[in-house]
DNA sequence: TATCCGACAGAGG
DNA sequence: CCTCTGTCGGATA
């Protein structure tokens, strides 16, 4: 269960009757639970409490009690043994009028009326196994906010089907935007009285629902019109008192329809407009409720949120922290103050992926932050903010996110105003609000930045094949930004190019705009990488992303680079590779960095590079390449064939069987064939997997000139078969047409005629060695590992070193940060000095010691004799005798450290490439 | 034809 | 459940 169902469970169950036997149970089953277990406890057998109570072990002990004895049966349920013995992390006592709760471990307590206890549902969500987020309990408003909107989200849309289809859809998620609105108006004092705009649905529209839509349909019309216009346009008293003041702003305006309400749906909107919306966080809580409108993402309620520490990992390197260092430098220096203040004045965010605007908001909230310490230092602390509004730009796609987007930060403003200047001037300024609106819903691949964020006074005109994308009076809206300064920042959607519609393919390449051969490999995010640059080169400005780290790895870094670089842009910071969490539950955690570009300035770049231990160490330099290490920028472009004598490495097998020709070892016993069968008709195959773990897989091998033979055997014939229908049946041309009329192979024939040596594409970055092995002539390799047939061992030794890792580690694409292998971007780009025969003749000894080292630790695998923390001391001396055998030939004497062997190789790679020029096919063998 | 990638995916503790 | 670590096959050039 996630946090939006729990608290939806203990609302339902404040709300039924209290009854003292079945509360305990009901009330961990509302905390997920699972049905067997609550059976457990109800049976005695896992019931550890003393006291005729509830007590789950490691949980909580729940005791119910006569009235009026709530707090002495708190301090009962403390002093149990019980309680200690079964280590209980919460104790919780009630009578069905008061509530009493403790936490053991903090020594926090609850004590509230019983039906009021689901406000502190975020207290309880430990029991629920919830604890690694801290925030969500930080924010477990939002959380019930969401989770109540959800309610009635879905109870509206099942009263107004119309209302959910897509040429409607836009004006619900205009309404909920309207409401949310007035809950929040009615709690902070924008209306009069506290909670006026819910005590006036429920006063005036009648209990059986039948006229709620008309009664929030006259209180919106009263705030769409002001004052003076009111008695012409008949606004009865009840709607057009002082209590519902004009707001506007384009939020009241437009189609005034109102959903119809069942009873249900009526009572869901007095129980949302019943919570304390003073609390809401604009930048959390709008992330939350996207998903409320998003039929498909609505079942991972709350669960998609980008954390506030995040969000500052782009904004302060961005511009925050130069500010704040301004500041700082401004100390009490009256004038020069004032020049700051009026630069913030002039400071634009633009978000072109905002989502509910949680970038902007977060942006808006430090400035304010910033303004109101220069405020204080001048002594101007009710000074009217010069930070407006309308400087914080967004595009979103989606319509409602875009609706809230625009309503967090009219939010976030007033609530700075409270903050900053106090109640009275916050209100005095706050309506109506400004009739424009600066959060565009639509595409940002194919808006026009420029004329969305226009840089004033620069002449800069629309991009006419933009334009008829454009709204119109996007365009008239002035900004408060002569001379200023613009920062473009973001989280857009990553994708990668095989799971891209032709849609956003098509605009990719149109983004592209021919500056690169191949922009179908791109990522979906690197379209705002590209546009980003492009803006910064007509506009100025600097921009940083949150992005998936594959654009600075493998083979997007040739393509996506070199165009960003030619716009005059240059990487001014990043992070390197960290988890993005949020709390989505199938969510592997997505990795990624943040990457700032901008026009090159004489400044220091800054690095921040995420470190094992999960602490960040930020370095200075002069210069970041596009894999985010320190250095001048050196691309590495793929190769068909290596530099020099290395040896051809070569992609394996794919099977393209449906496990048809692939087999356990269980499935080639049952195969049942003879051992002459099995030595003509069988191969053992590799994968990563098997070769790292050490599993056993075979595969059905029939040359050509066996096939006749193979297909007298019934089992072969038939896997054949199956085979041959397989590939018909697939959506791959080239498996249906060549691979289909050879259904007795895999998709390759390669195997080595005395050895191959093999090479995982994919392994754990943890080892600090590449897993590299030798495989015997009767053994082939999937499309999971690389192969160098009847290559020379000295080749093993190079793959093994730490060297080569260094390399693989920073120019190879990764899964997640786990290396990646690859022979065209890896190996055949991987600069090896000339090797002397005594240089050849010492590596292969190196390589045999170290294969042989592993012998030693039969039948250890791979990962068993690799893992960092157990890895054998022979074996590490065989490999620290490698390296030193290696680093020799490079440079004489052993690298300091892998920052200086990154250097020195791509120091060398920019040597070979200028010296061999383009790269020379070598022929296969 | 060869091969890079995955807002992942599936196994295991 | 959360942690760990590499399958599999489509899309690309």
């Amino acid at each position: 269960m996630n946090a939006v169902e729990i608290e939806q469970a203990i609302t339902d169950l404040a709300a039924q009757p209290f009854d003292p036997v079945e509360f305990p149970y009901a009330f961990l089953e509302a905390f997920g639970n699972k049905a067997t277990t609550i059976k457990r406890l109800r049976a005695g057998a896992s019931n550890k409490s003393d006291l005729g109570g509830v007590l789950q072990t490691s949980n909580i002990h729940i005791l119910t009690c006569d009235t009026g004895r709530v707090t002495q049966t708190l301090a009962v349920l403390k002093a149990s043994p019980a309680t200690v013995k079964a280590k209980a992390k919460f104790i919780l006592a009630t009578d069905g009028t008061d509530f009493e709760a403790e936490d053991l471990a903090s020594g926090e307590t609850v004590a509230c009326a019983y039906p009021d206890f689901p406000d502190h549902f975020g207290f309880f969500l430990p029991l629920a196994g919830i604890t690694t987020v801290r925030q969500i309990s930080e924010n477990a408003f939002d959380i019930r906010a969401t989770s109540r909107l959800n309610r009635l989200y879905v109870e509206l849309l099942k009263d107004n089907p119309e209302w959910g289809r897509d040429e409607r859809r836009h004006d619900m998620n205009h309404f909920m935007a309207r409401l949310i609105f007035c809950f929040f108006a009615e709690d902070t004092g924008i209306f009069g009285g506290k909670g006026k705009f819910t005590e006036t649905v429920a006063q005036m529209s009648a209990r059986d629902s039948s006229n709620t839509h008309e009664v929030i349909g006259t209180l919106f019309l009263a705030m769409n019109t002001e004052r003076k216009d009111r008695a012409a346009a008949n606004i009865p008293r009840w709607a057009s008192s002082d209590d519902f003041p004009y707001v506007n702003g384009g939020l009241f305006s437009g189609s005034m329809e109102v959903p119809r309400f069942s009873k249900i749906a009526r009572s869901y909107l007095l129980h949302v407009g019943g919570l304390d919306w003073t609390r809401i966080n604009p930048d959390i809580f709008g992330s939350m409720i996207q998903a409320v409108a998003d039929d498909e993402e609505r079942g991972e309620l709350g669960m998609h949120y980008t954390s506030v520490p995040n969000i500052l990992k782009v904004l302060n390197p961005l511009f925050l922290d130069d500010l704040r260092a301004k500041l700082e430098e401004a100390g009490d220096n009256s004038r020069m103050l004032l020049n700051l203040r009026k630069r913030l004045a002039r400071i634009r965010v633009f978000d072109p992926a905002c989502g509910s605007g949680n970038f902007l908001v977060i942006a808006y909230k430090a400035m304010r932050e910033i303004e109101a310490e220069i405020n204080r230092r001048r002594g101007e602390p009710d000074l009217r903010s010069v930070i407006p509004l309308t400087n914080f730009r967004g595009i979103e796609l989606r319509d409602f996110p875009a609706e809230i987007a625009r309503l967090a930060l009219v939010i976030a403003e007033y609530q700075c105003d409270v903050l900053y200047r106090g109640q009275k001037l916050a209100l005095a300024d706050f309506l109506p609000l400004s009739n424009e609106n600066w959060i565009t819903c639509g595409n940002a691949l194919r808006l026009d930045w420029l004329s969305i964020c226009p840089p004033t006074g620069t002449g800069v005109k629309l991009l006419a094949d933009d334009l008829f994308q454009t709204p119109l009076d996007q365009t008239e809206i002035d900004f408060e930004n002569e001379g200023g300064e613009t920062y473009i920042c973001g989280n857009p959607p990553y994708l990668g190019n095989t799971w891209q519609s032709a849609e956003q393919k098509a605009e990719i390449r149109d983004v592209a705009n021919g500056r690169t051969r191949s922009p179908g490999f791109l990522d979906y995010v690197a379209g705002w990488f590209i546009k980003a640059a492009d803006y910064i080169k007509h506009a100025g400005g600097l921009a940083a992303f949150v992005s998936t780290n594959s654009i600075c790895q493998g083979q997007t870094v040739p393509i996506l680079w070199p165009m960003v670089y030619s716009t005059g842009c240059d990487i001014l910071f990043a992070y390197t590779s960290f988890k993005w969490a949020n709390l989505a539950s199938h969510n592997a955690g997505v990795t990624v960095a943040i990457v700032g570009i901008g026009a090159p300035s004489n400044g220091l770049r800054h690095l921040y590079e995420h470190q094992d231990d999960g602490s960040v160490v930020l370095r200075d330099g002069t210069s970041i390449t596009p894999y985010l290490s320190m250095g001048s920028p050196v691309i590495v472009e793929k190769r068909n064939a290596p530099f020099s004598e290395l040896a051809v490495m070569e992609f394996g097998n794919k099977p393209s069987d449906g496990g048809n020709l692939l087999l356990s070892r269980d499935g080639l016993q049952s195969l049942g064939l003879t051992e002459k069968q099995r030595e003509k008709f069988i191969r053992r195959i590799y994968g990563s997997q098997d070769f790292i773990n050490g599993g056993a897989r075979f595969c059905i091998w029939i040359e050509d000139r066996h096939l006749s033979e193979a297909q007298k055997i019934q089992v072969l014939s038939e896997r054949i078969e199956a085979v041959r229908a397989l590939r018909l049946a697939s959506p791959d041309k080239g498996a249906r047409t060549i691979l289909a009329k050879r259904p007795h192979q895999l998709k390759l024939m390669r195997i080595g005629n005395t050895h191959t040596i093999i090479v995982p594409s994919v392994s754990s970055e943890r080892r600090p060695y590449l897993p590299v092995g030798i495989v015997d002539e009767r053994t082939t390799l999937t499309n999971l590992v690389f192969g160098l047939y009847d290559a020379p061992l000295w080749n093993l030794a190079l793959i093994a070193s730490r060297l080569h890792l260094v390399w693989i580690a920073t120019v190879c694409g990764k899964l997640k940060t786990d290396f990646r292998y690859s022979n065209t971007l890896g190996w055949n780009t991987f600069p090896v000095p000339t090797l002397t025969e005594k240089n050849t003749t010492d590596l292969t000894r190196c390589a045999e010691n170290i294969l042989l080292a592993r012998e030693h630790h039969f039948p250890a695998t791979i990962a068993d004799l690799y893992d960092p923390d157990t890895m054998p001391a022979d074996l590490r001396a065989a490999h620290d005798r490698n390296d030193e055998v290696i680093e020799r030939i490079y440079i004489g004497r052993c690298f300091k450290n892998d920052t200086e062997r990154l250097e020195k190789l791509f120091e060398l790679y920019t040597k070979m490439t200028v010296n061999k020029g383009q790269q020379t096919k070598v022929s296969k063998r």
